[in-house]
DNA sequence: AAACCGGGGGG
DNA sequence: CCCCCAGGTTT
């Protein structure tokens, strides 16, 4: 039987997997920031729309404008209505915009695929553009409260500080570090959809990367980390930062930025006002073109092309 | 497995 | 001022 068992040799005893789960999830009621898409009057799109948007923006800056988008498409048919101009005018500086038109996919996707309904299936979840094994098991767990193993930066954080001693996850994802997530998410889809919720609470306010306020967490004293006296972080090479100034980021950022408020198509010389590396520049502005972010408008001149956002 | 992709706030 | 944050896609 190449069945696996569902009660596999788990690697946390299961009475403090359970004791840390109930901890956790009581301080949740206690503590939980008061977000709009947690509002009983979200629904499964906005939940998305919200997950799409904190992959890598935090809370403070995506909670306008999710209210705004929510406001202006309410519905994955409105989104897919809507002009690519107008939807990364309106992602505004939550940057990388190249997602703001995934999210636009995702919703034209959805309006063919699933009828203009949110599907709560993982695999339909994970087929959508913009949905990766993360996003598509947040939303299943905020969306539809169905059970999901939720790992983002935070659990992995909170599960590798109070079940390994470790400071910080290792750089990627192993089936173990999975496995051992798998041993904190109860069997039934409230209590799975809470947990997700709280341990990913606890990890944003609480367990955080750098100054992590272990007076405040609820299950500081069986926290392996802490009772190892907090070792250091033993994944030895630090991984660097990407660099930002003078970066290709940087330049699309402005290019952008440029359209973005541009009313008119822009001329080539408004582009070239920038940034001054001509090479870079116009390997920027290629790639924003290969990436639809950027349509070229065809003028008299074909030697003075304009630039504008995508109509 | 590693590189690419923005932008802002905290220490 | 430097440093940090973070998931999906592409190569």
């Amino acid at each position: 039987m190449p069945t696996p068992s569902p009660a596999a040799a788990p690697d946390v005893d299961p009475a403090l997997a359970d004791g840390v789960r109930r901890d956790v999830v009581a301080w949740f009621g206690a503590h939980a920031r008061d977000l709009p898409w947690r509002h009983p009057d979200r629904t499964p799109w906005g939940v998305l729309v919200s997950e799409v948007m904190l992959q890598q923006t935090p809370v403070v800056r995506v909670e306008p404008a999710w209210r705004a988008w929510t406001a202006r498409w309410p519905t994955p048919a409105d989104l897919a209505a809507a002009s690519p101009a107008d939807v990364l005018r309106a992602w505004d500086r939550l940057g990388y915009p190249r997602r703001a038109l995934r999210l636009q996919e995702c919703a034209r996707a959805v309006v063919e695929r699933h009828g203009g309904e949110v599907p709560s299936d993982e695999e339909a979840l994970l087929a959508l553009p913009g949905i990766g094994a993360y996003t598509a098991a947040a939303v299943r767990a905020f969306a539809f409260g169905r059970r999901s193993v939720v790992l983002d930066t935070n659990v992995r954080r909170v599960v590798a500080r109070v079940a390994e001693g470790a400071a910080v996850p290792a750089p990627a994802l192993t089936v173990g570090e999975r496995r051992l997530a798998e041993a904190f998410v109860p069997a039934d889809d409230a209590g799975a959809a809470r947990w997700a919720a709280a341990s990913m609470e606890l990890g944003a306010l609480v367990c955080t990367a750098r100054a992590p306020r272990c007076e405040a967490c609820p299950v500081a004293d069986r926290c392996a980390w802490r009772l190892a006296g907090k070792p250091g972080d033993a994944h030895a090479p630090r991984r660097r930062t990407q660099a930002w100034a003078g970066t290709d980021r940087q330049v699309r950022g402005r290019i952008m930025a440029l359209l973005r408020e541009a009313l008119e198509p822009a001329p080539a010389e408004a582009v070239a006002a920038v940034w001054p590396d001509d090479a870079q520049r116009e390997r920027c502005l290629a790639g924003l073109l290969v990436d639809g972010l950027v349509e070229r408008v065809p003028g008299e001149d074909p030697e003075r092309p304009r630039y504008r956002l995508p109509s």
